[in-house]
DNA sequence: GGCAAGGGAAACAGATCGGTTTCCTTTGAG
DNA sequence: CTCAAAGGAAACCGATCTGTTTCCCTTGCC
């Protein structure tokens, strides 16, 4: 009912169904119904589809980022362990009933001009999960902290993908042992300290 | 003009058009144009568009992993060799101008339904490129070959997806570093020859 | 030459697409 | 109470979707 809660709720149904359905598959009809508003109401809040999706994958962007740094921060308080924890956080994602990938994976299915604002939003929030792990790396004191956070967001990347498809949340415990491996390979030792 | 060759044609095209725009955006009346064939020939072979999807996938699916596997073993000759020159195969691949990931990662984009056949073929594609990584494990001498190749096939998978959206083929050295440490250490030295 | 089969072009069908407009009701503030 | 703004329901628009059908022309085979 309040007038500042309803396009954040239209965002909210386009999520669900995009992530679901993909982008081409949704019609506006559709989220229209299942976000309880009349048409009148959406185009007013929105110019277009595009620009429906485009608010969609930048309210993802913020929710999902901020949402999976608490999750990580919840589960440890070092950075080592932190780097870690990013696996756990994702098993969880993994798990839950409404897993459908990365919906900043899936966009860029259907969206493969690279100039298209659709995949600047994909590319900043991949780069944005990256700084966040470069950031962890440099706190656990890696050597050479952009190098190894591009192998972990590769893992993770891994991880997303092969739980999407093979419908089990595995893939994340297999990314977290060679995390394991890596974060034992380029951090200083504890003796160091 | 062959008859034959008039459905492969037509998938080929298809195959194309489904990986740059995806799988709903792309309409059988733009696939017939570019195939140039008529509505009437294209409805003659495949009974609705979704058993030409299917189609696609399962010719794309044996075309693809067949070019993948020669390409590899033009690269290197031992099975060691074999499974870091997967990496260097795939770099080639991102490099390419039509390079717009994997068909099989957008498909599910689309369909999420588990049940959905266009998701049977997807699953069964990462399961053959799985299988193939855990036969060069064995044949290298890795003491879990099973427990590697789903490391490396990780590896695979997240470097895919990190160089469609970043339109980067970095990636690809990335993942290789990274498949020269688990290697190292996870097959038996050359010492035991 | 004759003839059946296949294919091309295009009309057609019914549904849905994104998007606009009309009309009427509700609602909140002065 | 009044009145302007906002929203709902639904008609409407033109375009496009998957899929079917019609008509005509080519082509290969006997």
């Amino acid at each position: 009912m309040p007038i500042l809660g309803r396009r954040d709720h239209i965002i909210d149904v386009a999520i669900r169904l995009f992530c679901e359905h993909g982008f081409h598959a949704t019609g506006v009809d559709r989220i229209m119904r299942e976000a309880k508003v009349s048409k009148k109401t959406l185009y007013n809040h929105f110019r277009s589809k595009d620009e429906l999706i485009l608010a969609a994958l930048q309210q993802h962007d913020s929710v999902f980022r901020n949402n999976f740094v608490k999750d990580v921060e919840q589960l440890a308080n070092t950075p080592e362990g932190q780097l870690i924890a990013i696996f756990d956080a994702a098993e969880a994602w993994f798990s839950k009933q409404n897993f459908f990938g990365c919906m900043f994976v899936n966009v860029v299915g259907e969206y493969s001009d690279p100039t298209s604002p659709m995949r600047d939003v994909s590319r900043n929030f991949k780069q944005m999960i990256w700084r966040y792990i470069v950031s962890l790396c440099v706190e656990a004191g890696a050597k050479n902290p952009e190098k190894l956070a591009n192998e972990l967001a590769l893992l993770f990347e891994g991880a997303i993908v092969t739980a999407q498809i093979s419908g089990s949340a595995l893939s994340a415990s297999t990314a977290k042992n060679v995390a394991k491996q890596l974060l034992a390979a380029n951090l200083a030792k504890k003796a160091d300290k």
